[in-house]
DNA sequence: GTGAAATCCGAAAGCGTTTTCGGTTGACTC
DNA sequence: GAGTCAACCGAAAACGCTTTCGGATTTCAC
């Protein structure tokens, strides 16, 4: 292959000083127009490519934002993630810059990460997510001085940077279609409220209720645990209050699925006697029988919305708290939410319509 | 957080010069045992952390691996590649090696990426994933010399380092699993051939009706793309051939799905008239109605088993052709895999028999 | 035609390591 | 006690880039 081409050629050839050829290339305003044409023509003859360390080394930067995969607990976020980083790595190779991948096993070890990340600094940035309520990263971070983003917010992101989707806005209208399709009778499955999106789906459904003036009994707020048997075991539960919903709001895909083969196991059909609508949007749902509706938000054009943020943060060309963004999740209509029908549920008190 | 200790600040409190120091810390054999420790407890007491992009110039080193995410077009690979990628990433993490996400969009963009790669050799080695049989990602990175192992073999990786599962001995045992329960028509959908792996499942379900004399009709090889839609079709067209199988052993999960949608369409269930094995254990598996039965590799593992050969070819410890090992998939035994049923199929020939 | 202000570029000092090379000890041989 | 040989360490030169500082031109106003 031979040696790879040097600063040190490109001046030479061109009888120009290397830190000339230098600022050339970084278009530095010193540099007449004519000089920045040749260098610039001459790099791409020779196909320079920049030494990164020697690069970052003496500008002390490093070009390079980790990404923190989130310890897995919950169920299929590979295909989450998988878009994601797909959609930061695509924003960051733009600018030439590195996504570095972070796997901590632990939380304890993801916070002894960021602190020996602090130290050396050879990451400049972070984007992080599967936020919590009450998420000791946001304020170690601050403290530490690490730029970051997240995916998702909590409560100690008054002043930091990120993109969510508007969960509660997005539970609203999950709602809305329940309600426009007639239904009364709708409950909701949320997850456990240490995770920050629970809260906001929650109010979401409880505000559309509320616009409609629906009431609907306290057994009909649900919480389950991000998974399938979660989703199967609060629906089930549903099913056994005095007088069980028409709908359900689920907090995820997941655990909507595991709350179908809750309907099945008791000779139910999802969306006949039960409409269900899941969050999450996956692929999977359209193969289930029947398919599940869902919602569904933009992850590919999050990640490299999440990149360029960051980018401009590390840069100082931007403070966190100018970088908060709300987007819309759509649904996405499949066939587990239909009107409900007359024969369910089986035992109808006169309280039911009111 | 004032200035991060640098090898400087631990020379001038021992007395030593910094190169002392450095080799102290690198465990040169001319540095006294009494020396090493000295310089090791002052390192910890100052939490050292050498400056990665120094140290990476002046050894020409990068200490950085690339995982080449696969560009998306098979379905549900994103929970495949997140467990393998959080298995590279603990493995390196263990020797403080970084893992960088390179996301080409098409694959001459791969290709450049890789030129890329070996003039500025700031990556010092690749994982690739989802090899065809013919690849030109092989002879690419051989003849850049860049350090590579594959997750997956291909006609041209005779010489490189790979590690792969026992696709071949997969469908074998597979296809046992469904002989043992004494199915004698056994039909298999594969994939497209240019992946490398639909060769060896194939030849895996044909050795293992070989073994035990049977014989069925030439339709009963079935391909399909690896998609939910394409297992569907390919599963119709299994059912209307003149004598249907009893068995089908599906290529992929998705796949598997896509045919169990097929069984239903035409009133039939998954598991009773017709089973069905599929391959990659994907947890939704277990979500559907049946569950289906499928195999699985070890993903995490793999990833780090992929890191350490990795490291050692980089570190010139190892041969790449010493480095290609299989591993044994192991059956997941859920619900879609049973004895066949005296009513299934309808119409039944003499020829059914022999 | 002089002074001042722009404009453009080169010299050189870093950035924080690694690694080669040589020199200084002290022990050991005879 | 001169010579040899390890054993151990320091000086200094890389590694390839960035960035400050100042110097040499040129331009312009008067």
């Amino acid at each position: 292959m031979g040696e790879p081409t040097r600063l040190k050629a490109i001046a030479e050839r061109l009888n120009l000083s290397e830190s000339t050829v230098s600022r050339a290339l970084n278009d530095y305003q010193d540099i007449s127009a004519h000089t920045k044409l040749i260098v610039r023509n001459m790099a791409k003859q020779l196909d320079y490519q920049p030494n990164i360390h020697a690069k970052r080394l003496a500008s002390g930067k490093s070009e390079t934002i980790g990404y923190v995969m989130p310890i897995q607990e919950a169920q299929v976020t590979g295909q989450f993630i998988h878009e994601l980083m797909a959609g930061i790595a695509k924003a960051l190779a733009k600018y030439g810059w590195d996504l570095c991948v972070i796997a901590p096993q632990t939380t304890e070890e993801e916070l002894t990460i960021f602190k020996k990340i602090a130290r050396t600094r050879h990451i400049s940035g972070l984007v992080i997510t599967r936020t919590f309520s009450d998420d000791p990263r946001f304020q170690l971070l601050q403290e530490l001085e690490i730029p970051f983003v997240s995916h998702g917010r909590s409560q100690e992101s008054r002043k930091t940077a990120w993109l969510d989707v508007d969960n509660e806005l997005a539970f609203f209208d999950m709602t809305n279609h329940l309600i426009e399709l007639d239904h009364k009778r709708i409950a909701h499955i949320g997850g456990p409220l240490h995770y920050n999106f629970a809260y906001q789906r929650r109010d979401g459904w409880q505000r559309a209720l509320k616009a409609h003036g629906i009431k609907v009994p306290k057994t009909y707020a649900e919480t389950a645990e991000l998974t399938f048997d979660g989703g199967c075991y609060a629906m089930q539960r549903l099913l056994e209050v005095e007088s069980p919903p028409t709908a359900v709001c689920c907090v995820s895909d997941v655990v909507a699925i595991g709350a179908m083969q809750a309907l099945r196991k008791n000779g139910l059909r999802p969306g006949r006697e039960v409409s269900l609508i899941g969050y999450d949007g996956l692929e999977l749902g359209a193969w289930l029988d029947p398919p599940l509706t869902s919602m569904r938000q933009p992850l590919q054009s999050a990640g490299e919305k999440l990149a360029q943020i960051l980018m401009k943060i590390v840069e100082r060309g931007s403070l966190p708290s100018d970088n908060q963004e709300l987007v819309r999740a759509s649904l996405v209509q499949r066939e587990t939410a239909n009107a409900p029908i007359s024969s369910w549920p089986p035992n109808r008190t006169q309280a039911d319509n009111q």
